[in-house]
DNA sequence: TAGATTGTTAATCGATTAACAATC
DNA sequence: TAGATTGTTAATCGATTAACAATC
C-alpha cells in the first residue's frame, strides 16, 4: 500500500540470499557455452524449484523472454548490478591468524568487486609481514590508512575476545558493513550492515540432523551407539 | 494432524540454527557467575527479542520456572542434548590449503562434541605434513582410514573443481553430513545432509545492502560514487 | 498458428510477534 | 496474596509453490 512509490524496488531478503547462487550458476553456464537457457535448465542447475527461481527474478524486473528463456549474459550483468557488483568495494581484513590469512588469499575476496585493500594485526610478530602481497599493518593505525584510502566491508578474523572491540573501531572509523568470522554476538549501530560466518553453529546444526537419524533407531530395540560401533580395528 | 504420533518433538528448523548461539550466550552467562536467568536479560544477551526466544525454548520442553527464569546450568544441558553435542562426532577435512589448515586449527573444530581426526589432500607436497598434530593423509586412501574410524561429518575445504567429487566419494565411503566451504553447488543424494559456507555469497549480500544505502542519495541530485569519494591523498 | 516458456496470481506453509492466561 | 515471568494462543507477516494467463 504505502510501499510502491518510486525508488528502487524491495527485493526480499531470502531472494537477495539466492543471487549469489545464481550468478554463480550463470557464470558456469557461460563457461560452457550456453547463450540461453530456460527457467527449468537454469534451475536445474542452481539447486533450487523454477517456480521460487522466476519469483525470484521477477523481483529485479522483466529479463527472459517468453516461449525463448533468458539470455545468459544479460542476466549475468542485470544481477550483478542489483547486487552491487559493478561498483568497487574495498575490503579490509582484521586478524591475520590462520582464518585472516585464508581470507586474504581466498580467490572470491579478490574477484567480481571486490578488493582486499587492507590487513591488520595487533601482534608484533605478525605486523609488518607480507600476506597475498599485501603489508600487515597495526589495527592501531587504522585510521591512518583509512585516510589514505576508503574502506566499506570490514571482515573480522580475530578470537570472540576483542571482537566486539574491533568492530566498534571499524565502525567508528566509517566503515558501513562487516562481516564477523568470531565466534560470539557482535552488535552494531543502526544503519551498519553485519553478517556472520560461524563454523561451530553449522557443526551444530549438522550435528542435530545427525542425531536426528539415530534417534528413531534408538528408540524400538537398543542399539549401539555410533561412538560405540567401530573402534576395534587396528 | 498427522505429526503428533509419538518420537522426537519436530523442532523448526529456524528455531534450530538459532540454539548454537543461545547455548553460547548460555555459556558466557554461566561463565560471569549467573545460575538463574530470565527470558528478557537472556534474550537481549542473544541479540533476539524475548518472545521468540521463549516459543524457540518451549519446542524443546518446559524448562523455565514460571515468575523465576531459566536454570542457567540446565538449559545449557537441555540445548546441547538437543543438539547432539552430548555425543562425539568424528570429522574429517578434506583439503589442506589455507582454509583447510585454519579450519583443522580452529578451536570450535575440536570442543564441544567435535573431534577433527583426519585430515586429507592430494597434493605430494602437503601429504605427510602435521597439521595441528595429525599427519594429512592422501584422499586416495580415504576407504582405509575410514575402516579404522568412523567418520560422520566430511568437511570439504577444497576448491571449487573438484568439489562434487570429493563429495561423492565422501557419501561413498559412509560419511553422513557435509559441511562444504568450496564455492558453486554440489548436491547430495536423501538422507546425507548437506550445509554450505560461502564466503562470497556473504561479501556479495553485503555489498547489495551497501548498494541501496547509496542509490536513494543518488537519484535526486548527481553525487559521487564511493569509489569517486577520497583517493587522492597521498 | 502451434509450441514453449515467462511473469503473476492465489493458495499454502512456516516463522515472527504481541498479548495474556497459567502458575511459580 | 502480590509480583514476576513462563508457555501458549492467535494474529500477522513473509516465503514457497503450483497453476495458468500472457505472450514471444
Amino acid at each position: 500500500m504505502t510501499d510502491d512509490q518510486a525508488g528502487p524496488r524491495e527485493v526480499p531478503e531470502a531472494t537477495i540470499a539466492r543471487l549469489p547462487v545464481y550468478l554463480r550458476t550463470l557464470t558456469l553456464l557461460a563457461e560452457g557455452g550456453a547463450s540461453s537457457v530456460s527457467s527449468d535448465e537454469f534451475a536445474r542447475a542452481a539447486g533450487v524449484n523454477s517456480a521460487k527461481l522466476r519469483k525470484d527474478l521477477s523481483h529485479l524486473g522483466s529479463y527472459g523472454v517468453r516461449g525463448v528463456g533468458y539470455d545468459v549474459e544479460y542476466l549475468i550483468y542485470q544481477i550483478s548490478r542489483e547486487l552491487g557488483l559493478t561498483h568497487d568495494w574495498p575490503v579490509a581484513i582484521v586478524g591475520m591468524g590462520n582464518l585472516g590469512q585464508a581470507l586474504a588469499g581466498y580467490a572470491s575476496f579478490g574477484t567480481k568487486g571486490f578488493r582486499v585493500v587492507a590487513l591488520f594485526d595487533t601482534a608484533p610478530e605478525v605486523i609488518g609481514r607480507t600476506v597475498s602481497g599485501l603489508t600487515v599493518r597495526p589495527f592501531a593505525e587504522l585510521d591512518e590508512v583509512l585516510c589514505d584510502q576508503p574502506i566499506v566491508i570490514g571482515v573480522i578474523a580475530t578470537p570472540a575476545a576483542p571482537a566486539q572491540a574491533v568492530c566498534d573501531r571499524l565502525v567508528a572509523s566509517g566503515v558501513a558493513s562487516v562481516l564477523n568470522f568470531a565466534p560470539g554476538v557482535v552488535t552494531v549501530p543502526a544503519g551498519v550492515e553485519l553478517r556472520k560466518v560461524d563454523l561451530s553453529t553449522e557443526l551444530q546444526i549438522l550435528a542435530y540432523h545427525e542425531q536426528r537419524k539415530l534417534l528413531p533407531r534408538l528408540e524400538p530395540a537398543d542399539q549401539p551407539t555410533i561412538a560405540a560401533t567401530t573402534g576395534t580395528a587396528r
